[in-house]
DNA sequence: AAAAGTCTGTGATATCCGTCACAACGAATA
DNA sequence: TATTCGTTGTGACGGATATCACAGACTTTT
């Protein structure tokens, strides 16, 4: 797969025409990182531009004491480092890769030049970034006003969502985080996960074989729980 | 004060010229909200952008049993709006005037006409939810993990930011927000809200006088909540 | 001034859930 | 197979904090 084959499936490039898209592509800089090494560490502040290509990282947030909060986990497609290079902060999370993760990558000033050539990217971008911070915001109040049942009720769909597949009316996810990263986007302790997971289970509302978790009825699923 | 005035004390407009500036002010009508009135409500779905030029409203998503969660506080300058504009989804969040609040609108086709004519808004733009996500990103790690005291902690620094003065060292905060408010927005109950700020006043770490609340040595402050 | 309404302070109580401790299980390695 | 290592399951316990109840203070209305 060439590298603009891989930008044509990102959501903020799709509208280009190819001679666009080559353009772009010709100034992306392939990198790969293995199974969790920490990524955008080593530059000293966030001044590049990601695309996951192959494999998938998760965003976090660390505490001090070493306690992390998982803010998204992103996969093929998926892209980040572009709020630093807007609003020139520090990076303000570490990214992870979950396993072998190949990347494009852009340099701040290619990224910002995209963005004063093609208002279509800027705008597609600006529809992104409404739609994390509306998914922000639905995370902030699940977390002020729910119980930690519901709220590894929200992050079960969320993932779901993200990479379930659909088979006979059920969706299962395939190869399912650990507890751990379940109660770190959850906002809850492992072992709280462990317990609810066997509830819902006994509820027959999920169904675990292997590394995989399957939801009987999903519709059903987001109505109990959103 | 004009249009136009209240127009470059936007940050997303800072950057235009005066002509520029009047194009766009002479497309905008203003409205008026009473205390308590909710805003957007009456748009079947989010078909406008604000601008607020006088007064406060606050930003909340309610569940079904009627708790609330304080997403933001807005002020003159402050805008909102837009992420219904840019992703097409129903109106996320609730508004309410939480005084007299005056606006200008902006429609959906005159609101996106400008980012396609103007690529500086769009950016400035980038630049404002970029922000914004970073602190909704700052908030989820707060309320996974940290206790209530460092939530109301948080929350006291991000209105001293928002709406604070800076008087002979100490930072004061005018008009505090009601303690049910600060609860919904630190994610905690207004009786813990009640029982922090006492302890806070017994540390000798803010003073309360009035309906004014102010932080003693600001910068002592962050260091002991962020 | 009295009354009503709203906001705040504070004790008592209950409970959710984080933490600790350890066993069980599975997968990888020797 | 035995060993080690990482993940999961589960009981016991304690603590932070939500909730309830009500009194007091302050504001607005009558």
């Amino acid at each position: 797969m060439s590298k603009v084959d891989h930008l044509r499936n990102v959501p903020i490039f799709s509208e280009l025409s190819d001679s666009d898209l080559t353009k772009i592509a010709d100034k992306m800089i392939p990198r790969e990182y293995q199974k969790g090494q920490m990524i955008l560490l080593e530059e000293s502040q966030g001044e590049t531009f990601f695309i996951i290509t192959n494999g998938g990282v998760k965003v976090t947030r660390l505490s001090d004491d070493g306690r992390e909060v998982i803010l998204a986990i992103l996969g093929e497609s998926d892209f980040f480092g572009e709020m630093s290079l807007l609003d020139g902060e520090g990076r303000s999370a570490n990214i992870v890769a979950n396993e072998l993760a190949k990347m494009l990558t852009l340099s701040r000033s290619d990224f910002l030049d995209c963005l004063e050539s093609y208002p279509k990217i800027a705008i597609a971008l600006l529809e992104e970034l409404a739609m994390r911070l509306r998914k922000s915001d639905q995370q902030i109040e699940s977390l002020s006003l729910s119980d930690s049942e519901q709220r590894i009720g929200i992050t079960i769909i969320r993932l779901a969502e993200e990479l379930g597949t659909i088979k006979q009316g059920h969706v299962t996810v395939q190869n399912f985080p650990y507890q751990q990263d379940i109660a770190n986007m959850a906002g809850t302790s492992r072992e709280t996960v462990s317990r609810t997971l066997k509830l819902l289970e006994n509820k027959a509302m999920v169904k675990r074989e292997n590394r995989d978790l399957t939801i009987y009825n999903f519709d059903m699923f987001r109505q109990a729980f959103s």
